[in-house]
RNA sequence: GCUGGCGUAGCUCAACGGUAGAGCAGCUGAUUUGUAAUCAGCAGGUUGCGGGUUCGAAUCCCAUCGCCAGCUCCA
């Protein structure tokens, strides 16, 4: 029987309606035929080899360089690392294996764990596999039926997975030996894969949870061609190259210790410079926007943290102190000192809102595996604030604080997304007040003109909230300001203004930092900036640079000269030649050289050597004060 | 916390059962130098810490601390 299919192009076309895609293909796909790993029936992504079928349809093609085609190639190539295993280790058991952002990787249950040469022994059988070009079969069979087969095969995992899978049917796909269950599509054919990389092995549990049995992940990744995979393990290596700890060690930022913990934070001259510079900032913007500063102690009574309701829900992560009979934690967030403030006297609504800012160092014992240099330490600091407010205020606040939070992003360049987390299935307080709050939270966002994704159920247990993840230079995203709605803080610490009717009402208590942690943000900037700051942010801003004895106490004048200004200047005085002092000051990325010999102290100036352009030639001294002067000024959007 | 890997000079690495070594950095001296490394010499380590095996341990085993990758979690 003939059916109709129409083409992507609009072209119709009849055909048999066994006809397979392959075939279609072949009549009407103009590119190159191995580009191809799939196709799509109505929109729905479909096999290649599979068939147009009796009610036709509209048909185009994907090819492995689109973002869909680039997942089935992947998820193929981890079907095809599947298969490899398999045949190279008997009684490894398969689990899953999909395609993942970057790559793919497949879990196998292994008594073992699979070493470097491993990898390279599978890889090379895997480029075997890809040389005997071995047809892909999709198989559709009844879910019993599949179990039984798999339980044949010696496979516990695909049978536990079947077991949940509400469909009667299920697709199988088949290559050589290999069998595995999977929705698919794939490539029709082991050839078609050609580019692809092992990339690590590490554990991970079964479905990702700790209970489970440890599995042995392999990660790989696949692309259609070797230009852009090479081009991928480029992009890793300049990743490892502006690691932040990495270039905290060579710009010799900050270290941490063995001996005085780990994953509590040294900062050194140059790293403890660059954070001052960010608080300073961060004081003037929230005494600009209205904030007041406070300052909490650094532990506070246990019995405290019982009221708060940590020490039921958040122990763990805390550090406890005792002395004379007295229990004291180490704070691990800075909510309890400000509502103390709030509390230190009665509230009228005329006060509200009240915005109380602390850059508030917290500790938390975070687990051992977790700890990730600046990115997740157990002591860092937060440009933390409480707000105060009524509900009818609660949207102006938000609309305040996202406009904060642009102007923060936008003067580092971050691009940045967001999303609303709704009330969870265990949750405080009334579902109509967290309507009423999530709204605010919406309306605020939409007044503001952004977009944002919906997190149903994912708010914590006190309120919804708001997360800002920014997007850096290497297009990683990173979660640092978040904005936090609190129903229950205010009920167990009693918070209460007097309104206009004489009433004592319970204000809404907002939650939010804008960097996050210093910690973590001056980790994300200098792997953004891989550690080339900004002049305004640079730790050295300048290096003046004396070509013999001669100009000694006129370098010093002209260093003198920038420090009254402000400026971070450091000397480099030493009997070395010039090359060698230029070297080390660009690789310490100096913004400024400036080099001064008989000829610049004879004119009063400097010959300016910038980071990025090279020599700019000689600066009568104003001028280049002028031009400094100019990139260190930080201007942020009017409130 | 779990799985796997790894801790050797300040840093990057070598030696992998038989006397711990190099480059850079450091120090000393010479050199007074014009836009990414001047030359020479010197010094530097109970091999993370604690046990054990062995005639002998950086090397093998156990434990512990730390680091790395991943899982889980998170600012």
């Amino acid at each position: 029987m003939a059916t109709e299919v129409t083409l992507w192009d609009g072209r119709k076309l009849q055909v048999p309606e066994n006809t397979t895609f392959l075939e279609l293909a072949r009549m009407a796909w103009n590119g190159d035929q191995a580009e191809l790993v799939a196709a799509r029936l109505d929109g729905q992504l479909v096999d290649l080899t599979g068939q147009v079928g009796s009610n036709g349809g509209v048909v185009s093609f994907v090819e492995a360089s689109s973002p869909e085609g680039l997942e089935v190639l992947r998820h193929s190539t981890s079907h095809l690392m599947a298969q490899a295993v398999q045949e190279l280790f008997p009684g490894v058991k398969v689990t899953i294996g999909p395609a993942i952002e970057d790559g793919f990787y497949y879990d196998f249950d292994y008594k073992g764990s699979f070493t470097p040469q491993d990898l390279e022994r599978i890889e090379q059988r895997m480029r075997e596999l890809v040389g005997m070009d071995i047809p892909v079969r999709r198989r559709v069979m009844e879910r019993g039926q599949a179990m039984e087969l798999f339980r044949k095969r010696g496979e516990p995992y695909k049978v536990e997975l079947l077991a949940e899978i509400g469909d009667q049917e299920v697709s199988l796909y088949e290559q050589g030996e290999f069998v595995d269950l999977c929705r698919g599509p794939h490539v029709p054919s082991t050839g078609r894969i050609r580019a692809f990389k092992l990339t690590k092995v590490a554990g991970a549990y079964w479905r990702g949870d700790e209970r489970n049995p440890m599995l042995q992940r392999i990660y790989g990744t696949a692309f259609p061609t070797q230009e852009a995979l090479e081009e991928y393990l480029r992009w890793l290596e300049e990743a490892e190259r502006r690691d932040h700890r990495r270039l905290g060690r060579q710009l010799d930022l900050f270290s941490f210790s063995d001996e005085a913990g780990a994953g509590l934070v040294i900062y050194h001259p140059k790293g403890a410079v660059l954070r001052w510079v960010l608080e300073e900032l961060e004081k003037r913007e929230h005494l600009r926007r209205g904030y007041q500063m406070v300052i909490g102690p650094q532990m506070l009574r246990a019995e405290l943290w019982e009221r708060s309701g940590h020490m039921d829900y958040y122990r763990d992560f805390m550090y406890f102190t005792e002395k004379d009979g007295q229990s004291f934690a180490i704070k691990p967030m800075n909510c309890l000192a400000h509502m103390l403030i709030f509390n230190s006297r009665i509230r009228s609504y005329r006060d509200l809102p009240i915005r109380y800012f602390e850059l508030g160092t917290v500790h938390r014992h975070e687990k051992t595996g977790v700890r990730h240099g600046l990115l997740r330490a157990r002591g860092f600091t937060q440009d933390d604030a409480h707000l105060f407010c009524t509900p009818e205020q609660l949207q102006e606040e938000i609309k305040g604080i996202l406009r904060f939070v642009k102007d923060m992003m936008g003067l580092f360049g971050f691009p940045f997304e967001l999303e609303i987390s709704t009330r969870p299935e265990k949750a405080f307080g009334q579902p109509e007040v967290w309507d009423r709050a999530t709204t605010a939270l919406r309306q605020g966002l939409e007044a503001m003109g952004y977009e944002f994704k919906i997190n149903e159920g994912e708010g914590a247990f006190y309120g919804p909230k708001i997360d800002v993840k920014l997007r850096d230079a290497l297009q990683r995203s990173w979660q640092c300001a978040t904005i936090q709605c609190d129903f229950f803080l205010p009920e167990r610490f009693d918070l209460c203004y007097v309104d206009a009717d004489g009433q004592r009402k319970r204000p809404v208590m907002l939650h939010r930092v804008i960097l996050g942690s210093l910690e973590r943000f001056i980790g994300i900037l200098i792997e953004h900036y891989a550690g080339a700051f900004p002049v305004w942010l640079a730790p050295v801003q300048a290096t003046v640079m004396n070509i013999t004895d001669a100009q000694l106490s006129y370098a010093q004048q002209v260093a003198t000269r920038l420090r009254d200004e402000g400026f971070r200047v450091e000397e480099d005085l030493r009997n070395e030649k010039l090359g060698l002092k230029i070297r080390e000051n660009q690789l310490q990325k100096v913004p400024y050289m400036l080099v001064v010999g008989n000829k610049e102290m004879a004119q009063g100036g400097v010959s300016v050597r910038s980071r990025e352009e090279g020599d700019l030639g000689f600066f009568p001294l104003e001028s280049f004060l002028e031009r400094i002067r100019r990139e260190s000024r930080v201007v942020l959007g009017p409130n």
